[in-house]
DNA sequence: GCGACAG
DNA sequence: ATCTTGTCGC
């Protein structure tokens, strides 16, 4: 396999595997930006057993919060049809070819990216976000709602307390209570990235809501997106 | 062999 | 992921 297959996305579960194991070791996970002026927040949505996968990625300015929230400075779109089906470890093979494709129409740099799912706190250390970030080279965080791998116990109910979640005696990420009361998300380093700035990063992006901006106007632009399809 | 399993 | 608005509960 050379350099060129490790862009392909017409491959199968194994090879998908072994693009992974090569891929993980150009992640970058001792260093971290000191200051994130703006992120992108990049979610996916599917259709009830359909293979037409949406995108969307909303560039968010965090450093001038208003009233209502972060300014929105730029939102890119993107519609797909993909043949890679869910596979519990390889979710970047079906999600990310309709990302790069909304990716790929931003006009904004961002300093960052937050991605609905894991960072390195998967089987091979490289979710979708860390996946993401390599791709786009830039320094990103996995913002999961529920858990792939690793055992943790219940964070305090406090807003910003957090338990490490743990795969084989390591700290791969974090179990982050992002409001009083509710249910907490996972959080792991992507890539250009550590697991105590992007624990900061998420909390600075937090607003009233269970889930950082970032994912979570994504979320809501992708549905709009898909509606209007 | 059995259970777990991002979106 | 998705089907779905108002409604129950802390």
């Amino acid at each position: 396999m050379n350099f060129l297959d490790l862009h392909r996305w017409d491959v199968t579960p194994l090879e998908a595997i072994e693009i992974q194991n090569r891929l993980r070791r150009q992640l970058i996970l001792d260093q971290a930006p000191a200051v994130i002026r703006t992120i992108a927040g990049v979610d996916v949505s599917n259709a009830f057993g359909s293979n037409r996968l949406f995108a969307a990625v909303v560039v968010l300015d965090l450093q001038h919060p208003q009233p209502k929230g972060f300014p929105i400075l730029e939102v890119a779109t993107a519609s797909l049809e993909v043949a890679f089906p869910y596979v519990p470890g390889l979710l970047s093979f079906r999600e990310i070819p309709v990302v790069l494709k909304a990716w790929e129409k931003l006009q904004i740099r961002p300093d960052c990216l937050m991605a609905d799912g894991q960072g390195i706190a998967h089987p091979r250390r490289i979710g979708i976000a860390s996946h993401l970030g390599l791709l786009v080279d830039l320094p990103s965080i996995g913002c999961g709602k529920t858990r792939l791998i690793g055992a943790h116990r219940e964070p305090g109910p406090l807003q910003g307390e957090w338990s490490p979640l743990i795969d084989r005696g390591e700290t791969i990420g974090a179990v982050l209570r992002t409001r009083d009361g509710v249910s907490p998300v996972f959080i792991s380093p992507g890539h250009r990235m550590t697991l105590d700035r992007a624990v900061e990063i998420v909390l600075s992006s937090q607003l009233r809501y269970r889930l950082p901006e970032p994912t979570r106007m994504a979320h809501q632009l992708v549905n709009e997106a898909r509606r209007a399809a």
